[in-house]
DNA sequence: TTGAAAGCGGTACCAA
DNA sequence: TTGGTACCGCTTTCAA
């Protein structure tokens, strides 16, 4: 691998001269000339790792997420990567699938790789540990979706209790008394803003909660599909089924149809997340629509500040669902 | 940030031994404590980018893919990660969402970030583009899923079209004679060897070709969705569909639905991928399940060969899909 | 404008 | 075992 000394060498000119050039400086233009004949021929890349060392910086943002393969996240990453890349820097994803100790290794990699800042998305880190791995490398971080208690940076969330609230009040102004909620694990905050927001809803329209209408489990089709079964079996059936995430909203449906029954006859359903599908329905499903796009945008773009000297105290930003019918 | 200069310093020791006692080497057990305390105290850690510029590895590889939300990818993106860990590599994800210009940036970005081995579901990059990116690092990559026409490297793919080819063949069995098929674009390799896949399963069968049939469009719920109205409108109706993607069949037995018809008895549907969802549905989708476990862990394990020195011909391996009842 | 030289923070060789 | 030192490849300062 040529090395800027090789092609200094075969240019005539002094390594700075070629570090200029490369650089964006202007070089006399016979010189510049020879320059780029010399990279072309050597075929030169500047060495990433040189670079680095001596700038401390690698143009490089971290993304660190608990599940690939969530619709939702991947709308989000596809927004943040196209505002990072706009402005020059480049992501790096990793994903610590929902695992403890995954997220912090992986957060460890990401520091090693040597990234400039990180857009979080956390589950089951504390802030203590966040600090551990990250003193020292003054790392811009920026958590979207969810946080950690306790750890004080700039913060980009949805509203996911008023979403699921009106969902949920929607339903009930149309007549329903016996409204259910599928939901994903208690220890995943979102999931818990979620089942809070249900819970505020029955209680402002004087509804007492039943627990046999609440169902949490994880956020799979399989948590959709058995939660609706279960509900079934309840001796005071349910007439409307609120869902809390994507998979678990297709789970809901099919299981509703596998049952025979129709959607709102029969029983009522609300959605989450897979607006596309729930539009496309016919009829179509009203389903709670997150602002993905949004979410990553303003999260990049609090990280971009931050790593252009921005230094004001955290913010925290909480971005509203809208609702559609 | 304390470098491997302060640690010696204040642990009376030469930055030499420092560099031994953190790379595992022995080091008399008065002074082991001293540089222990010392990195305790300066809360010392190795700087990544002057640690690879001596070695010029990372201990990174780098996976680049098109789409990071279908749950294929999900799945064998953490059978990587899983296999990479456990020798001592962490993996950077990077996603070009199916776009020609990300995804040679994103490839440049990757060799940039230090990765020392690359697994690459490609899309749209030539031969040539990949050749001129890497040249010089001599980057092992092993493609996978799909493959680049003229690229020779390692390749682990799925027999897309003996999968296809078995469940259209399995509903000709059935009776069916108007089979049709829902897929993705023919640009993407994998889609055109399920289309492959369903002529020749048609042909073998003496049934002839119809073009009304035989759909494709995006890997999206909106083809299985509105390929099965389009499907509907066609004067001598299909009796059968095949889909050949996850999102393709989840669209495609919704429509069937939403128009009131029964699977199986009204139009019989073969899946692809939501082997989950199928299998639990009531009845029972058939659907073939493609081996992503086993596609990430031979992958990966080709990728370590190369690292580790192996300089066998390139390999390519087809893995069988298997059909679910 | 140009070039020499001093780092950036480690690693590894070699002599002690 | 230990420590001195050259070096990895690039950037940047400073003097010419």
């Amino acid at each position: 691998m040529a090395t800027i000394k090789d092609v200094a060498r075969l240019a005539n000119v002094s390594m700075s001269t070629v570090s200029k050039y490369i650089n964006g400086q202007t070089v006399r233009s016979d010189k510049e000339i020879a320059i780029r004949a010399a990279i072309r021929e050597l075929n030169y890349r500047a060495n990433p790792f040189a670079r680095s060392l001596k700038s401390q910086r690698n143009r490089a943002i971290g993304i660190l997420l608990p599940d690939i393969s969530a619709p939702f996240f991947g709308t989000v990453v596809t927004a943040l990567e196209k505002v990072f890349r706009e402005h020059g820097y480049h992501a790096l994803i990793s994903c610590y699938s929902s695992n403890h100790g995954m997220e912090r290794d992986n957060l460890r990699h990401l520091i090693c790789a040597g990234i400039d800042g990180l857009i979080y998305i956390p589950e089951n880190l504390s802030a203590e540990e966040y600090h551990e791995l990250t003193a020292g490398y003054s790392i811009p971080t920026v958590q979207m979706d969810r946080i950690i208690q306790g750890l004080d940076c700039d913060a980009v969330l949805v509203d996911n209790a008023d979403a699921v609230y009106a969902a949920t009040a929607s339903l009930i102004k149309k007549g329903h008394r016996r409204v259910a909620l599928i939901s994903g694990a208690k220890s995943v905050s979102t999931a818990k803003e979620r089942q809070v927001g249900y819970l505020r809803a029955l209680s402002d329209h004087d509804i007492l909660f039943d627990d046999a209408l609440f169902i949490c489990n994880d956020h799979t089709f399989a948590t959709g599909y058995q939660g609706f079964e279960q509900l079934m079996a309840v001796p005071d059936r349910p007439t409307a089924v609120v869902a809390a995430n994507y998979d678990i909203t297709i789970g809901l449906f099919t299981a509703v149809r596998d049952r025979g029954l129709r959607i709102p006859e029969d029983i009522d359903v609300f959605g989450f997340d897979c607006t596309q599908v729930c539009t496309m329905m016919k009829p179509p499903l009203p389903v709670v629509s997150q602002p993905e796009e949004l979410l990553g945008r303003t999260a990049a773009q609090y990280l971009l500040d931050r790593l252009q000297g921005y230094s004001g105290e955290p913010r925290l930003t909480r971005l509203p669902c809208s609702l559609i019918y």
